[in-house]
Formats: structure tokens, C-alpha cells, sequence
RNA sequence: CGGUGAGUGGCGCAGCUUGGUAGCGCACUUGGUUUGGGUCCAAGGGGUCGCAGGUUCGAAUCCUGUCUCACCGACCA
């Protein structure tokens, strides 16, 4: 490709709207422009990264056996009402009608859809298992899009869906998906973590996301230092560590202000949240020390608590307790109450007495009150697995691998004749990755002060000709063009800057946009018939002899 | 949805308090100059000041309404 006859789009200034870095370099690097909110269109050299993304995912899925399929973005709600879905997925899901006042959404994932294919198409047990994917656009009406490409309303998304006879076979083909994952952020380039997760609202039990590692990263996930243990750190479970003696002791009341001013370590939290419905009580009081931070995760699958987690308004504690939010007690209330682990690993902290004027201190929580998990783990705990302690990282999340059980087959009937000839609901399998989100991420990951710096298999062109006042010398421009039809013909991306430009414009372009080789073509080195090579990544530069230059740059 | 802030050529911004008919830098066009790290000089083109209404002789500027965007929070495969 020459720039001269591209759309390389590249800018100078940092445009206002972008916060995080991968956000201003993909603006400026022409990789993709705002058309609204969370909606962006991919210019050339931002879909040339994507494409290289999508072709990586797609060779690894083919690989490990699954099988490429294309599904429409708009879907009727007839299947979501199937499911469930029209009325649980809330207003991320973007409804449309049509011309006859037929409701539809724009899939923000294909479940429905996948499920009534396969309950048409497949019907015998010896057609499974069976594991379909697409790479397609998604639209989910996010509250609030940020981060550019990085949490969009419309992206790009690989999903696939696996059907199995029984759990074993789903199994098998998860740990297949698991290693295809690997396989994929390897062969990117990227550092990354899988890690346990929680399965959300898609449904389902066993669940890993795959994390690229960044300081921006939305998610904090924690891993041991000492094994193999990683997960999401809503996920990371924490253990009781109950006082080896039982330091019993009577609260004692004091003024508000010295409760109020006790240090997080000495004192515990209390919040009020919403029962469940089958509970006889309406609330339930939550029970934490202050310098933990409450897990809602956890929480809401306590058996008594309210899922989701509703945590009581400042008004309605006023209502029923008469006090602030931040003066709640754990004693003498007539709520259920559950004590978070760390509670019992304390003695003689502060905690609220249900009143605006004083609190309590000496409190002790004794170490026979049962305790749950319910609170978010942190740097320095045990990790959950008995080995070392938990280290936390942030990191993006690019992929996510379930194992959804029935829950869509059964809504939607979907199963086959078993060997003995009896109608039998097949089990499911989910596994999608972010597309576009690894583009974003991909650079959080890898960047500098002059731009991006693509991975290998990422970038938009392998080498990049840079040639010295080319319009002044016609030996610059003949060694150029040479080099650039020889590369062609090797089937090389080579971007070819023959713009009437001063170099140092070639120069900066070319590495904000990140192309990994560039090769110099000046005055300086064509006496000794040489040219310049520069790697984008580590600077380091070498004169080749022109001759040299294909082999050496298709050796990289 | 709550909080905060912003909408002025393609991009980044000033002007608004104190109304008088729009300006700077980048980018773009032309000519010259320079030439291995975003040269310099000159001359140009491009804006119904988000939109609607109001006040006024006169509105980018004041008032009302409305839309959009960003950030923080809540939320989130």
C-alpha cells in the first residue's frame, strides 16, 4: 500500500474526548473515528488490525473443531420471550419494531438464536457434540460507553456455542476451549491471565475469563503467588481466621465522635440490605469490618439475602432504625445478621449502636457465631487454594468461557432421540472473545511515548519504506520502488510513505501508527548500495545491503 | 439514572463576566524556502457560534426550553 493513495488518518492532537491511552492512540493513529456514543467506524488501518485479530480467533477455533456459522443481528423477540430474557435482560437490550409493530432486539448475544437452530437442524445423538461459532457485530445499550472501542455499544465478538448429550462431553470440549483460548492470546502477543469468574446473568456454573494484564484494566483479578490459583477477585473466595482464644468482652458505650474516629482496622461496618423474599424478615443486617469492602457478588447468594443486592436507602434506614446509614449496629437488632469471616479474627473493635449519639467499643464478635464469605478478597490474603497469598492486578477482560448447563436448552426444548431412542435436553457450552476489545487492549499493553507498538501477528502492515526527500533524487526513488514491488511480491504488508513529506513527519507517523520494521532508503547509505532497517520495538537500527532487505525483513 | 463540566471551521482552543456582527494554533490550498526527526516565509479557502424560542435597534455573548458529548458514581457477557 502507498499512503499516497490510502486514508491514513493520522493527528497530531490528542482529541479531548479520550481518557485512557488506547483510546488517544487509536484516534490518532487513524485507527477508528466516533460516530456516536459507543459507536465507532473502523477506518483502513484499524480494520486491518481487526481483521488480523478475527483471522487468529478463527484459525484457533477451527482448529480446536469448532465450526464457523453466521447469524443475524436482528432477532425476533419471540425467542427472547422463550427464554426469559425480554424480561430479564433489562435495558441494555435495544428493542426495535418493525414495520408491522413486531418487536424485535439487536442481538447483544446469540443464545436464543443458536438454540433454536440446533433444535431444528439437529435431532440425533450422533450429530453431537457440536460446536458452532461466529465472528459478528454485537450491539449492547451499555449505560455508559467509555473507554473508545473498550466498552462500545456495537462491537465485534466471536461466540460460539457447544451442545452435548451429558456434562462429560461438555467438559471435554470446555478444556478445549480453554487451551484454544491460550492458544489465541499467545499467538496475539498479549500477556494474559486466565482466571475463575463468576457466570453473571448469562446463567450457568463453571466459568474462566481471560484477562489481558493492564494498569487500566476495569477488572481487578487476584492470583496467588505461590500457585496457580487465579480468579476474578469477586470470585477470590476468603477463609475464617478465628482468634486462637476467645477474647470475650461487654461492649461499652461511647460518644458518637469516638466511634466516628476510630481507625477502618479497629472498627466494623454494617449495612442493611433487602431479604430474600421467602425470609420472614424484610431486611437483614451485613456485618463487616470496616477495612474490608462488601462483595455484593457474594451477598446475594446467601440463602436469606435478596438477589440482586438491595442495599437499604439512607431514608429507609432513617425509617427503620432511626439513625445515619454509617451508624448502624450489629447488636440488639431484630434483623437476621451475618457476620463476615474477618469479623471473628478481631476483638474489642468499634462498631454502631443504631444511634446518632453513640456507638459501642469492646465489641467482640466470638469466635462460636457462625461467619460467612462476604466480603471482596484482598492483596496479602490467604490464597483461597491453601497456597501463598493473593497478589491483585488489573487486567481487561477479552474472553469469558461458560458452561451454561440446560438453562437454554430447557427453556427452549431443545434436545435429541438418545441411544435408546428417548428425547433427552442437551447441555450447553458458551465461549466468546471481544474482538474489537483486544484491538484497545492489545495496545494498553503495548505503547510508548511515540505510539503504538503492534505485536507481530496484530499489526496492520509488517514493514514500513521510508524514503529521504524521494522527489529530489531519482535513486532514492528507484531503490524504493524496488523494494516495495520486490516485498509485494512476497506477499509481505508493506506500507510504502511516498508522500512528498519531510522525514521526521514519515518518521513519527510511522511510529505512532506502530508498524513494527521500517526500512530507510537515504542519500547517507546508497553510495555502499545500503539502506537503514529500524525496529519499532526496541530502536535498535542496522544498515542491510538492498539486496539482503527481502530475505531479512521475510525472516522476521 | 444521579453528580460535574462542555458544545464556536476537520482537530485543539480563546472570545461570553461588561451584547456592536468571530479570532488563534494545527490541518488544508498556492508560491517560495528547507531536506535523516513534526522547517520557515507569504498569500488563500473554509464557521447559520449544537438546536428552538425569547429579550433587544442589535445576541456566540443575556433569558427559557431542548438535544448532544465527556468525566465521576451506580450498572455491566
Amino acid at each position: 500500500m502507498r499512503t499516497s493513495q490510502y486514508l491514513l488518518a493520522t493527528q497530531k492532537e490528542i482529541p479531548a474526548e479520550a481518557e485512557v491511552i488506547s483510546h488517544k492512540l487509536m484516534l490518532r493513529a487513524g485507527l477508528v473515528r466516533k460516530l456516536a456514543s459507543g459507536l465507532y467506524t473502523w477506518l483502513p488501518t484499524g480494520l486491518r488490525v481487526l481483521n488480523n485479530v478475527a483471522n487468529i480467533v478463527r484459525d484457533e477455533m477451527n482448529k480446536a473443531g469448532a465450526i464457523e456459522i453466521l447469524m443475524p443481528v436482528v432477532q425476533p423477540a419471540d425467542l427472547w420471550e422463550e427464554s426469559g430474557r425480554w424480561e430479564d435482560y433489562g435495558p441494555e437490550l435495544l428493542r426495535v419494531k418493525d414495520r408491522h409493530k413486531r418487536d424485535f432486539v439487536l442481538g447483544p448475544t446469540h443464545e436464543e438464536v443458536i438454540t433454536a437452530l440446533v433444535r431444528n437442524e439437529v435431532s440425533s445423538y450422533k450429530q453431537l457434540p457440536l460446536n458452532l461459532y461466529q465472528i459478528q457485530t454485537k450491539f449492547r445499550d451499555e449505560v455508559r460507553p467509555r473507554f473508545g472501542i473498550m466498552r462500545g455499544r456495537e462491537f465485534t465478538m466471536k461466540d460460539a456455542y457447544s451442545f452435548h448429550l451429558d456434562n462429560a462431553s461438555l467438559d471435554d470440549t470446555y478444556k478445549k476451549m480453554y487451551t484454544a483460548y491460550e492458544n489465541i492470546f499467545t499467538r496475539l502477543g498479549l500477556e494474559f491471565r486466565a482466571v475463575i469468574a463468576d457466570s453473571g446473568s448469562i446463567g450457568g456454573s463453571t466459568s474462566h475469563e481471560f484477562h489481558v494484564l493492564a494498569d487500566s484494566g476495569e477488572d481487578a483479578i487476584a492470583f496467588s503467588d505461590s500457585s496457580s490459583y487465579a480468579a476474578n477477585v469477586e470470585m477470590a473466595s476468603t477463609s475464617r481466621e478465628a482468634l486462637t482464644e476467645d477474647a470475650s468482652s461487654t461492649p461499652v458505650p461511647v460518644p458518637i465522635n469516638e466511634f466516628e474516629n476510630a481507625s477502618d482496622e479497629n472498627k466494623l461496618t454494617v449495612y442493611l440490605a433487602r431479604a430474600s423474599e421467602e425470609a420472614e424478615q424484610e431486611w437483614v443486617i451485613l456485618v463487616l469490618r470496616a477495612c474490608h469492602s462488601l462483595n455484593d457478588i457474594k451477598a446475594e447468594k446467601l440463602d436469606g439475602v435478596a438477589s440482586p443486592l438491595k442495599l437499604a436507602s439512607d431514608e429507609k434506614i432513617k425509617e427503620l432504625i432511626q439513625c445515619n446509614s454509617s451508624n448502624l449496629g450489629p447488636l440488639n437488632t431484630p434483623y437476621p445478621v451475618y457476620y463476615d469471616h474477618g469479623v471473628v479474627s478481631v476483638s474489642k473493635v468499634y462498631c454502631g449502636a443504631n444511634s446518632d449519639e453513640q456507638g459501642f467499643k469492646d465489641v467482640t464478635i466470638a469466635a462460636s457465631e457462625s461467619t460467612v464469605d462476604i466480603r471482596n478478597a484482598e492483596e496479602g490474603d490467604v490464597s483461597p487454594d491453601g497456597n501463598g497469598k493473593l497478589v491483585i492486578k488489573r487486567g481487561i477482560e477479552v474472553g469469558h468461557i461458560f458452561q451454561l448447563g440446560d438453562k437454554y436448552s430447557s427453556a427452549m426444548n431443545c434436545g435429541v432421540l438418545n441411544e435408546t431412542g428417548k428425547h433427552q435436553t442437551l447441555t450447553m457450552g458458551c465461549y466468546g472473545i471481544g474482538v474489537s476489545r483486544i484491538v484497545a487492549a492489545a495496545i494498553e499493553q503495548n505503547h510508548d511515548k511515540y505510539g503504538i507498538i503492534w505485536p507481530e501477528a496484530l499489526a496492520p502492515f509488517k514493514v514500513t519504506i521510508i524514503p529521504m526527500n524521494m522527489h529530489k533524487s531519482e535513486r532514492i526513488k528507484e531503490v524504493a520502488e524496488n523494494l516495495y514491488s520486490t516485498l509485494k511480491a512476497q506477499g509481505i504488508d508493506v506500507l510504502f510513505d511516498d508522500r512528498k513529506e519531510r522525514p521526521g513527519v514519515m518518521f513519527a507517523d510511522m511510529e505512532l501508527i506502530g508498524i513494527p520494521h521500517s526500512i530507510v532508503v537515504g542519500e547517507r547509505n546508497l553510495d555502499n548500495k545500503q539502506v537503514e532497517y529500524k525496529h519499532r520495538k526496541t530502536g535498535e537500527k542496522q544498515l542491510l545491503d538492498i539486496d539482503e532487505v527481502v530475505r531479512f525483513i521475510s525472516s522476521l
